[in-house]
DNA sequence: AAGAACACCAACCGCCGTTAC
DNA sequence: GGTAACGGCGGTTGGTGTTCT
């Protein structure tokens, strides 16, 4: 039979994607993009969902407006480092470097039109950068809490790697395989195999229609990713990044071990529990 | 109330460095 | 050592929501 050729999916990502990215994340680390990216059914660029992953779908992720503290720091930051976005993020905790790009992007056009209005009073005599907050209105915040700031990074620095092994009743134990038990490495292999398995056999590789996944679905005997998917549960799914915000956070944060029972079975069945 | 302007954010693109073969 | 694949980074764009006129 032969098999439409799939164009690779762009544009934004459905609730079902994220499940399904962070599934995979969660059990494979967040390396290996294209094979994620393969694996998973996405039917994405490993690009695409290692920034999905990174912008979005991170549990560490911070969420709303910038407080002042981390405004001043990326001005400071900025004005020391310029335009290293990454290199800027790792300072704040949380922020991801886009975030910080647009930001910096909003604010800086704010700041040339209000200079183009004369609304900006000429910079101070003491500072050489035209954009560091000589003259701003958050002046006093800005001079002051240097420290505080840092301390408050210290606090939250440790690094919110997913957290994977603390599962009790999974059939993996995925500990086991990050103490190097089951190389990863061995894993990707079996996994790139099964996938040229599935698709010389002609089930693999599946990807749901946009717009409608659920239904029309039918389970595929041996697809893993879509029958597995079939059988996940069906999570609140979040209808705005706000409510997807505290769903992801939840299904991270609040309990990995109710995380790795759903998801576990799922992955296991098909090409885990061989190992 | 409607349209324009603005702000914010997600996502893509292209380049470059690193790694594996 | 050469090359391809991959991952990370910075720049940019386009969509959507909000505020202003």
């Amino acid at each position: 039979m032969v098999m439409a050729p799939e164009e690779t999916r762009k544009g934004p990502w459905t609730e079902q994607d994220d499940l399904q990215l962070m599934c995979f994340v969660s059990l494979f680390g967040d390396r290996r993009w294209d094979s994620i990216a393969k694996v998973s059914g996405l039917n994405r660029t490993g690009k695409s969902c290692r920034l999905r992953w990174v912008n979005y779908l991170h549990p560490g992720l911070k969420r709303g407006r910038m407080t002042p503290q981390e405004e001043r720091l990326v001005l400071e930051l900025h004005s020391q480092w310029g335009n290293r976005w990454s290199r800027i993020a790792r300072r704040l905790p949380g922020r991801t470097d886009n975030e910080i790009k647009n930001y910096w992007r909003t604010h800086m056009r704010k700041k040339a039109q209000e200079r183009k209005r004369g609304i900006c009073r000429p910079p101070s005599s003491s500072s050489s950068n035209s954009l560091s907050p000589t003259s701003q209105d958050s002046t006093s915040v800005v001079t002051n809490s240097l420290a505080e700031s840092h301390l408050m990074m210290e606090g939250s620095l440790h690094e919110n790697g997913v957290n994977i092994n603390s599962t009790t009743d999974g059939d993996l134990d995925l500990e086991e395989v990050a103490k190097g038990y089951y190389s990863m490495d061995e894993i990707w292999k079996d996994i790139d195999q099964l996938m040229e398995e599935d698709v010389s056999s002609g089930s693999g590789g599946q990807v749901y229609d946009e717009g409608d996944n659920q239904q029309g679905r039918k389970e595929e005997e041996d697809g893993m990713c879509s029958s597995s998917f079939s059988l996940c549960p069906q999570t609140p799914l979040m209808a705005s990044p706000p409510s997807w915000n505290y769903c992801s956070d939840s299904l991270w944060r609040m309990d990995d071990q109710e995380n790795i029972k759903i998801w576990l079975p799922i992955i296991n069945d098909h090409f885990v529990s061989k190992y």
